[in-house]
This record gives structure tokens, sequence and C-alpha cells, in this order.
DNA sequence: ACGTGCGGGACACCCCGTTAAT
DNA sequence: ATTAACGGGGTGTCCCGCACGT
């Protein structure tokens, strides 16, 4: 049964694993023989590729925040486009999918992990970091096109809309997530920051 | 040695040994044999008290969000003295300490303690919904005082304020929390509230 | 199913597990989990009693080459019965064992092992120190008894012979041993020794 | 790539690399991957002259036994001269060097190893019945010579002598091996024999 | 009712022998 | 011939829950 051929992209296939084991069982059933049991891999395949598990889940993080740029330029695509509230709602709703809720959980509770990323991370949470920049630098552009009131404060919007949205989306149940409440959040914030 | 002498206060004394293993190591450390191993109890006082362990852990749940009372009549009885933002600010400080920070990240962590709270729970995320409603209160009572805009939309301030504290502190490092930075988030967000 | 009673005797039982493990499967089936399945016992019993596996195998060939001295003393009180060369043959050929031959195998294959019994190990090979003074103690009776050859270096026949049958019986296939061998040779070492 | 490296100079070059393992890290040591490393060699290597690892072992006996004869052949040209215990002392000691001990460790630790060399070996344990033999063929030779006793038994003496040899080799801790102890036990054995 | 130790399972990490693809 | 994966196993550790004996 071994292939001796190199599975190249090794990384992708258990990060893929890994998050479809979030979707389906949860932070606390993301143990490294579920990824690589959902991955369809050898267990020392991931031990091969990272540290220890830790490690893998500082690559995973990053992966998932790297690949965070592509609905980051297409937020920004879409300024002057539909409305604020609304562009904002979809992109921050996909951006704190379920896999990115669940992976929050993991950081704020395995300290080891979040010591690990702390390492090599700029500033602030992971993800949330990531989430956060892409909201200013679309509100900022807003901004630029009137759409959103030349005297609000992009800097401390972003984090506040997001920490709404998070608690938000923590309070999940598993039922579908309701993006009209994320709009509404959305509406409620811009509606301070532009007022006159 | 076996006492035979019944712990009355057996709840007391492992909620509070639960609370120093969260503070010391931190939600991943919080074990049924770390809590009973500091309250300096035996394995089984625990199981005898509480159906299993995520039993108690929403026994602990409750128990913290219960005394959430406390801070906040006293947050309301500061009503019109001080700053509303610096009132907030320790209030809010506070209410979210590294112990309930914790408790956060076990409950979005664990699902099976997320879906036994969300039985008993009224609605919300456990700790979050008190501590919004410790604020919206608050805000409301300013409000009447004058001294918190008018058409200021309390519930939809307090979770705003409660999401953006809970991101700043989730983000914390170990590093000696900072009120002032909850200070200046406060002023914001009611600056943008209060404006005319 | 968890007994909370004590198991007094777990070395014991281990022990005996662990015999029996090396009967059926030989040294390189003596694995940690082998033992405690055999044993009917939760896995971490041995890892209660024992600091890690090496250590449960010290203590396991320190208990064997205990209980070498019942056979010991048996041997010597046939001092001056039936033949000298049919007693050593039949006290040998018990006390080299498969189980202790195993053992043997064991503690020359392991070098930790080895390096650990060697610190708590007066002199010589583990077993094979108590067997060859058992010969030597019982061909100085013998010899008390005009038995044995006045003349015969008791100190020297003594790990010859027991060499002699550690090689004949290491050469075994499995196949039911064969005491007449070892008789043969305690004879011809014998002869060797009383011959004027 | 025709390099013209023959198969044999591979063999050679595993064996050599055995060899060196099982002096540096002992038998427990001597694994397939600790011996392509050490030869410098990938891991295929050893599975393509090899049929499995357990093949290999048994062909590294082999070879270690048939390399035997040269120091047999330049033992039995010692006849008649020097001392006859101090010409055994001198070939046993080195023929019973570490790594024929280890192999010899090994041969009894693994089941599936002398299982093997059973089938394909003329009798005795695979080492041991050589270096008896080039015993017993030097001892003959002496006798021949008078320079042994006519009427001691070779076929008996030899392998009480390489048993006695083994057991003191087996005891090693590591310390350099003591050719002294092996000396005085050769005439012991050798003076009991030429007793009159 | 408490103190204690076991049951049983899981996990991370590691290593081994082996083989398919490059 | 080289490489990397593979499946299996082993060890030590933990964790939760439980049934004894005190």
């Amino acid at each position: 049964m071994p292939t001796g051929v190199s599975l190249r992209d090794a990384d992708e296939r258990l990060f893929g694993a890994a998050e479809r084991v979030l979707l389906r069982d949860g932070p606390s059933g993301l143990t490294s023989r579920a990824v690589t049991d959902e991955a369809g891999v050898a267990k020392g395949v991931l031990h091969r590729h990272f540290a220890d598990f830790d490690d893998f889940l500082a690559g995973l993080v990053h992966d998932r925040a790297a690949r965070l740029d592509v609905p980051a330029t297409a937020l920004l695509a879409l300024a002057g486009t539909g409305t604020v509230a609304g562009n904002l709602a979809v992109a921050v709703t996909e951006a704190l999918g379920p896999v990115a809720m669940a992976m929050l959980a993991l950081v704020t509770f395995r300290d080891e992990l979040r010591h690990r990323l702390r390492e090599t991370w700029p500033a602030g949470l992971p993800l949330i970091a990531e989430i956060v920049g892409m909201v200013r630098a679309y509100l900022l552009a807003e901004q630029e096109l009137g759409r959103v009131a030349a005297d609000a404060d992009a800097g401390m919007l972003s984090p506040m809309l997001i920490g709404s949205v998070h608690l938000l989306l923590a309070d999940r149940t598993g039922e579908p997530p309701v993006p009209d409440a994320v709009r509404a959040l959305m509406e409620g914030v811009l509606a301070s920051a532009t007022r006159r």
C-alpha cells in the first residue's frame, strides 16, 4: 500500500481534512488521528511535515489566515456597489464561518498553540486581526467614495464590528447562521457612525 | 483517610478550585483531576455532586454568572458618578477577567458543555449575556440621567462594546491587562453614540 | 467494572503474566501491553507500580532471582542422595527453564535493562549468578560428603557447568528440553573433576 | 545506470555497517534503518538484496560465521607454540568479541531469526557451533602433540570452555574485556582435564 | 460520605519494516 | 537507487468515571 510518491500537497490535504473535522466534530474533535484519518493518510505523514501537533495547528491557522486575502480583495472590489452593510455582512459572515470560529476556539483554548502563534504573528488574534484589517480597508475605501461618513473612525469601527459579529456567531447552536442578523448589526454600527 | 464528614460546601470549594486552576493553567488545564486536587478533595466527590464533568462545568458557569449580579448592581449604583466610560471600563474589565475569559474559551471549545448550557440558559452566550445586560442597564440609567445621548441605542451599543472588549482581552498574552485600552474603546464607542 | 480495591499483589500478578507471555511469545513478545492484557489488568496499573517498563522488567528479574533460593535450598537438601549428576541435572534444568532463558535473552538484548540491573545487582549476570552460586554450594556440600573429589574446584566447576548448560539450552528450537543431555554433560564435567 | 557496483559489494557494505551499529548501539539498536543509514545507502537497498530484515540478519550471521575459518586456521597453526591456554584465550576472546556477542543476543532474542537460521544451519547455535568446532580442532591437534592429556575429551571440553567464556563475556558492562580472566579460565579447564 | 485505586479508552509521539512511485 | 509514504505497533501519559473499603 505504501505510495512512495511524495505528497506535494500534503499540507493542503491535511489542512483540508482538519477543516472538515472542525466542521463535523468541532474544535475538541480535532486530534492528530482525526486529521490523518480524514485525509486518508498515514499517521506519520503529519509528523513528517510538522514538528508536532501544535505546529500543525499553527500552520493550519496561518494557512487559513493567508487565504483571507482573497475575500479581502474581493470585498475591496465591491466598494461603491450594493450597500455597505450588505457587502460587509456577506464578507464578514463568510470570513467568520464555522471553520474560522472553531479555529478561534482552538486558539483560545490551547495555550501552547496561542503562545506559539504569538511568536510568529504580527499582532492581534491570528484570524481576527486579518478580518479586522479587511473591514478597515473596505471602510476606508467606502469613506473615500463618500458612502461612509468622513469623520467615522474606521480603526475603531472595525474591531467593534468584528467583535459584535464574533459574539453573535459564537452563540450559534448549530442552526444555520443568520446573515440577516449580521446585516442588521452592520447597519446599526454604520448608522451610529454615519450619523450627522 | 475517608472522613465521612459531608462537605456541605463542596460545590463552593470545587468552584473556587476550578477558578484557581483556570487562572493558573488556563482552560485546557481544567480537568476533573486538577479541580479535585486543587480543592484537596477526593476525585469521587465531584462525581457525587455532579452527574459528570460537563455537568460540573455547567454548574461552574452558572455560579459565575449568578455572581455577576453583584458587580451589575454596583455598576448601576455608579450611574451619575465619575465618567460613563470610566465606570464601564472598570466594570467590564473586571467582569471579563481572566477566569471569565477562560470559561468562555471552555464553553466555545467543549461542544458538549455548550449544548448542555443551551438547554438551561435563557439566551445568548452564558456569561456574555449577563455582562451585556449589565452594560445595557447601566447605559439606560445614564441615558435617563442625560449622560448618554437620548437617541443612543443601548440594545445595540452593549453587545458591540462587549464584543470589542472581548476581542481585546482575548488577545492577551499573559501580560497585565490594559484597562486604559478598554477605557479608550469605551470612549470611542460612546462618542460615536453621543454624536449629534 | 473498575474495582477500587487495591491490587495488593499487583506485582505478583504482573510478574506471573509476564512469565506466561515469555513462555508463549518469547522475549520479543514481552511488551507492556502484552503483560497487562495477560494479567487482565488495566494498562495504568503497571505504570502505577513501576516507573517504566524497564523498571518493571528489572523487578521481574529480581523477583525471579529471589525465588531461586527455594530450588537452591532444595538442591542442597538433596546432598548425599541420588547421584550428584542427577541432582544437578534436574535442578539446573529447572532453574534454566524457558522463562529464565527468555529473561536472559531479554537482559542481554535490552541494554537499558542490563545497565539498570547493573546498578542494583551484586555481581555477575542477574539470574546466572544465583544459579552458579546454587551449584557451587551444592558441590561443596557433596565434597564434604566425599561424593565429589576433594581437590575439585567448585568455584571453577560451577560457571563451567552452567555455561555449558546455558549454551545447550540456548540451542533449543522449542522442542521439549532434553534433561538427559544435561545429565550427560554433568557427568562429563564431574568425571573430569573427580578423576583421580 | 550501469555503475558496476556488484551485488556482493552491497552485502559487504551492509554487513560492515551492521557490525558498526552493533558495536555502537548494541543488539537492540540494530534496525534496518540504522544499518542503511550507517552504510550511507538508501533504505530500499537492503530490501533489494534481502527478502526481509530477518533474512538480512541471517545473512549477517552466516557471513560472520564463515569468516571464523580464518581465526580457526590461525589457531590451528599455533598448535605447539606458546601455551595452550594462552593460544585459546586469545583466539576465543577474539572470536567472541563484542560484535559476536551482540549477534548472539540478537539470535536469542529474535525468535523469527533463530527459527530461520535453524533451517539452514547444520547444528547448534549459529556462531557458537563454529567456535566450539575451532576449539575442538585445536585441542585435538594439541592432543596429538602431547600438550593436552591423551584422555581429555575435546568434544566435551570445547562446549564447556566456550560456555564458560560466553557467560563471562555476557557479564560485561562495557568495560574493556579481560583476557586474563579468560586465560585463567582456560588454565583451570585444561588443568582439570589434564589431571591424572 | 469520603478516599483510593482501577477500568478502559484515547492521545501524542516515535519507530519499525516495507513498498510504490520517481 | 532514492525517496517518502504506509500501516502497524509500542510507550508513556492523561482523563473521566466508578466501585470498593474506611
